[in-house]
DNA sequence: TAGCTATTGCAATATTATTGCGATAACTGT
DNA sequence: ACAGTTATCGCAATAATATTGCAATAGCTA
């Protein structure tokens, strides 16, 4: 997850200005455990900031990987890991329908992973993404 | 893949009515490879349908599970087994990132199935939706 | 601290999705 | 085959989501 010293190193070294827009919307992703879209963020915001804004932000944040669009929800929620750099890991997502959170699947379990990739090696190319919709072990308990 | 007169019983059994709009709908889908939005089938027809018209009529044939909506297309695909009636299998979706064909994965190899619900079992519940992305074997070979 | 320019806010507009209601067409029973 | 019933459709209005151009502003550089 990224912090405020994070996303300045980020943006500076990718040659992006640190500005309070972009300050705010990390926080508010970082405070939420569900994806948010650009108009549940300008909410939270209580519209200090505009739509397009928001928008753009998010637009430079995905570039630079800082966080992920969830197709699930349509919305964004934050790199778990601070260090994704590379397409192969940490895009993978589990979205629960009931709660909506999502949590990111660290595959750093390798054997899972590769047996996925065995099995669709016919189709699947070196970039991919696997979306997970299911109920979280919260949910289930409280059910 | 549904035919008309699958549609037609289907439709019936339902108690839903077997209308022109309907057909149309169903031709136009299971003319197309790849999801298509309630504006592009209009646009298909030629107009003839209004949108509204074309958005209830997925949202029915959604209910019948004639069809699937593939999140990551934002678009409707024709259910490939006819005889789709559970949660549990035939859902999952196969999306190309290239030519956006989106195949249905069958999971009658239920070894696989079960090895990921064996690892998710924490956070799975019976229902659950996967959706993949990647490139297919077509477009990896025209590369 | 001044100057340069990326970024923001605003306004306009495009795209996608939903709703109410009168007109129409599909089924039902005779 | 036909008339009555009502689900469905078309239209118009509107909501929700997303994008763009441009002038004003704020972040960085020297």
């Amino acid at each position: 997850m990224f912090d405020s010293n994070q996303i300045t190193e980020v943006l500076q070294k990718a040659g992006y200005r640190v500005t309070e827009p972009r300050l705010k919307v990390l926080e508010i992703l970082g405070e939420s455990k569900k994806p948010l879209n650009a108009y549940e963020i300008c909410e939270k915001t209580k519209s200090n900031l505009d739509v397009s804004t928001v928008y753009r932000i998010l637009e430079v944040f995905k570039k630079l990987k800082v966080l992920h669009f969830v197709k699930d929800k349509k919305g964004y929620i934050l790199c778990q890991e601070s260090e994704c750099k590379n397409d192969k890991h940490c895009h993978h997502q589990f979205v629960c329908q009931k709660c909506e959170e999502t949590t990111e699947m660290h595959l750093d379990d390798q054997e899972f992973l590769k047996s996925i990739e065995d099995k669709f090696k016919d189709v699947l190319f070196a970039s991919h993404y696997f979306e997970f919709s299911g109920v979280c072990g919260n949910c289930r308990k409280n059910n």
